[in-house]
DNA sequence: GGAACCAGCCGTCACATTTC
DNA sequence: GAAATGTGACGGCTGGTTCC
């Protein structure tokens, strides 16, 4: 749950309010109640997919699992990326984070096993400013990205593969270097989907704290306008 | 102490999407 | 259209917790 701390009601200023995410991430939030804005939570042309309905029952015969597996990947029908995802958040408004299109400066440090911590994430949104200050998770980097796995030898030029077994190690070299990339992409990919989750978390508080305030402002209003009994 | 369970992370595969 | 890249799904591993 999200719990919200409030700290100024006036209306003039914007004011400044704590927000506790459920993950314990303090997100201050300012000048929240603005513009109506697009729904945040909605992700362009996602499908929601019931994965669960498809779960095998006992009677379901070997034969049926590759068949069903290969239906679930039928169905899964695929989201944008979450790059694309995030940026064209970010368009709606300043206050999204761009997913870097690069590694960030310490994903680049030298080819060491390094440990580090990711710097804190700003978000940021239309409704106001706000920023995540709770603790990141810390990324243990261990084979430098430019580098080619042990035992990966580059490859002689193409002219030069005659032999089957030259064949061989270059589809293996190559193999081997797409494992590591494939791996390389996977974490890349789990990191950007770790950011876009705290995204929307900070949303849904920002947008929780904006609902609540517009509520009290409305019967502050109803107070106002309705015509006294006495 | 160790078995059972759970959550989180990682590597890999298969396929979708993007880039050239 | 092929190559490169991104990501969902799956299974394995590991550390923490709970129960006996």
């Amino acid at each position: 749950m999200v719990s919200v701390a409030g700290s100024g009601t006036g209306r003039g200023s914007p004011a400044v309010t704590l927000v506790q995410l459920p993950s314990g991430q303090t997100v201050h939030v300012r000048g929240v109640i603005q513009t109506p804005q697009p729904s945040v939570i909605q992700s362009p042309q996602i499908q929601t997919v019931q994965v669960a309905t498809i779960a095998e029952t006992d009677e379901s015969a070997e034969s049926e699992d590759v068949i069903d597996s290969h239906k679930r990947r039928e169905i899964l029908s695929r989201r944008p990326s979450y790059r694309k995802i995030l940026n064209e958040l970010s368009s709606d408004g300043p206050g999204v984070p761009k997913i870097e299109e690069e590694k960030s400066e310490e994903e680049r440090t030298p080819p060491h096993i390094a440990t580090m911590a990711v710097p804190t994430s700003i978000y940021q949104t239309s409704t106001g400013q706000y920023t995540a200050t709770g603790d990141m998770p810390t990324y243990q980097i261990r084979a430098p990205t430019t580098a080619l796995p042990q035992g990966v030898v580059m490859a002689a030029s193409p002219g030069s593969l005659h032999s089957p077994q030259q064949l061989a190690e270059e589809a293996t070299r190559k193999r081997e270097l797409r494992l590591m990339k494939n791996r390389e992409a996977a974490k890349e990919c789990r990191r950007r989907k770790k950011e876009y989750v705290k995204c929307l978390e900070s949303r849904v508080a920002v947008l929780e704290v904006q609902n609540k305030k517009l509520i009290e402002e409305l019967e502050t209003l109803k107070d106002i306008c309705s015509p006294k009994t006495d």
